[in-house]
DNA sequence: CCTTTTTTTCAGATATCTTTAAGGAAAAGG
DNA sequence: CCTTTTCCTTAAAGATATCTGAAAAAAAGG
C-alpha cells in the first residue's frame, strides 16, 4: 500500500510520514504542490494526503490538475482552513476527504482506511486466496500446515497479487507499484520475487498458483489437481 | 441521482430532503435504522446519509450491516457526536465520510458530490460474438465451457476481426495492423494466424468460425448447425 | 565490526511465440 | 479438364520472454 505525502512543513511531513510507515504503508514525501503533482500523476499510489497551502502550487491546483489530467487516486485534503468554503473548494476541485487541522491522529488514519477501503482495497487484519492466508500485521504467509515468512519486497508483490483475486496484474505495475517509480528497476528483477514467491508457496504445500501472462503480467490461480 | 435520507429527527429529516431535492435529487427518507437498513439494501440508491443516533438499530449497525451483505453504496454519516473514537468507528464500520452536526449546508452538499463523483469504475473489458467472449484484459478466449489463452499476435487478430462483427476485413488491413507498416510480413502470416485461431476456436468448441473470402479477407460468422 | 538477511545483478537454461517454407487442397478461369 | 491462383496446414527454424541458481552488493541487526 503506496501513500504520497504532500505538506511543506517538513517537520509535519516527516511525523506524518513515520505514523504512516509504522503502519506497514510504504510512504513517499513531497514538500512543496508542484513536486506533488508530479508524483501523484505517477498513478503508483493508493491515496495521497495532502495539505492545501503550499510554495509554488497550493493544494487546490494540485488536485484540479490530477483530475483534469484523469488521474482518480483517492486524495485526503490537510489544513487549518476551516472556512466552510474552503471545505467546498477543496471537495469540488477533486479532493475525497478534508480534515482540518488540528486532527487526531487515530482520525487521519481511520480517514485514509476508508478511503482506501472504497478503491477496492481491502483492509482488514489478513488476505485469503485459496488455502492461502496473508497475514497483514506478520507479514506471514500460510496454509494449514505451513507458515513462512516474507521479507518486504515478497510481502508487497504478494499483497498486490492477493488483492486483486485472478485478474491479471501488468508487470509494469508491479515494479512501479513495488518498487516506486523513480527506481531503475528491471524487469527481471519481478521475476526474481516471483521465482522466490513461488518457491515459498511451494513450501507451505499451498493449492494456489502465480501464472504468468506473457507479455502481459501475473495472477493467482487455484491449482486444478494437486 | 437517487438519494436516501435516514435520520429520526423528523424535521431535520425533512428540511434536508427539500434542500436535496432542489439541487435534483432523487430523495427518499427513513425516520428509523431499521427501515433504513431496509431500504439502503435495495440497491438503488447513489448515496446515503445516515444519522447515527437512531431508535431501534444505530447508525454504525445499519452500515456495518450493508457491508457484510456486500452493500457498497457509499454513505455519508451525519451525526452531533464529535468525540474521536465516534469518527473512527463510524468509519472503520464502513462509512465513507463522517461529518459532525452543526455544518453548513454548502459544505455538504460538497461532500455529497465528492461522494458521488467517485462512482463507476472497474469494467471488466470484453468482446463478444456468437457464444465466443475475447477477454482484453487477460487476451483470453471464452465459451461457456472451456477457454484458452491466445498470444499477443494471435488476440490482435481477433481483436480485429470481433471488432469488426461480420464484416469483412480485408487480409491487407490485417497484416498492417497487426504486424505494422515497416514490417516485410507476408500473407501467408495472416493465412498461419488464421489457422491458429480456428484451431483455439474448434478447441473450446466455439458457435463462431472464421470464414474466408477469396481475394478479399476475412470475417466472423456464427455457424449454422453445429 | 561482523553476521545474517534481504535485495539486486548476471547468465545460462527453458519455454513460448513468431516467422519461414513447402506441399497439398480448394476455387476460379479458361 | 487443366492451369493458375489463392488459401490452408504443418513442421521446423528463429526470435523473445521468462525462469532460476549463484553470487555480489546492500541493508539490517546485533
Amino acid at each position: 500500500m503506496r501513500l504520497l505525502v504532500v505538506e511543506d512543513e517538513q517537520r509535519l511531513a516527516d511525523t506524518l510520514a513515520d505514523i504512516l510507515q509504522n503502519q506497514k504503508y510504504l510512504v513517499d514525501v513531497c514538500y512543496d504542490g508542484e513536486s506533488g503533482l508530479d508524483n501523484a500523476m505517477s498513478g503508483i499510489y493508493d491515496a495521497i494526503i495532502m495539505d492545501v497551502m503550499m510554495p509554488k502550487m497550493n493544494g487546490f491546483d494540485v488536485v484540479r490538475s490530477m483530475r483534469r489530467q484523469g488521474n482518480a487516486t483517492p486524495v485526503l485534503m490537510l489544513t487549518a482552513r476551516t472556512e466552510t468554503m474552503d471545505k467546498v473548494t477543496g471537495l469540488d476541485c477533486g479532493a475525497d476527504y478534508y480534515l482540518t487541522k488540528p486532527f487526531e491522529i487515530e482520525e487521519l488514519l481511520a480517514c485514509i482506511r476508508a478511503l482506501l477501503r472504497r478503491q477496492g482495497e481491502v483492509v482488514s487484519e489478513e488476505l485469503r486466496f485459496g488455502s492461502v492466508v496473508l497475514n497483514l500485521n506478520t507479514c506471514t504467509l500460510q496454509c494449514e500446515q505451513r507458515s513462512v515468512r516474507l521479507s518486504a519486497k515478497e510481502f508487497e508483490l504478494m499483497r498486490i497479487l492477493m488483492s486483486n483475486r485472478e485478474n491479471i496484474v501488468p508487470k509494469e505495475t508491479l515494479l512501479l507499484k513495488v518498487w516506486g517509480y523513480e527506481s531503475d528497476a528491471e524487469d527481471n528483477l519481478v521475476e526474481v520475487y516471483i521465482s522466490f514467491l513461488r518457491k515459498k508457496l511451494d513450501f507451505i504445500k499451498a493449492d494456489v498458483r502465480i501464472d504468468v501472462v506473457r507479455r502481459v503480467g501475473y495472477h493467482l490461480e487455484v491449482k486444478q489437481n494437486d
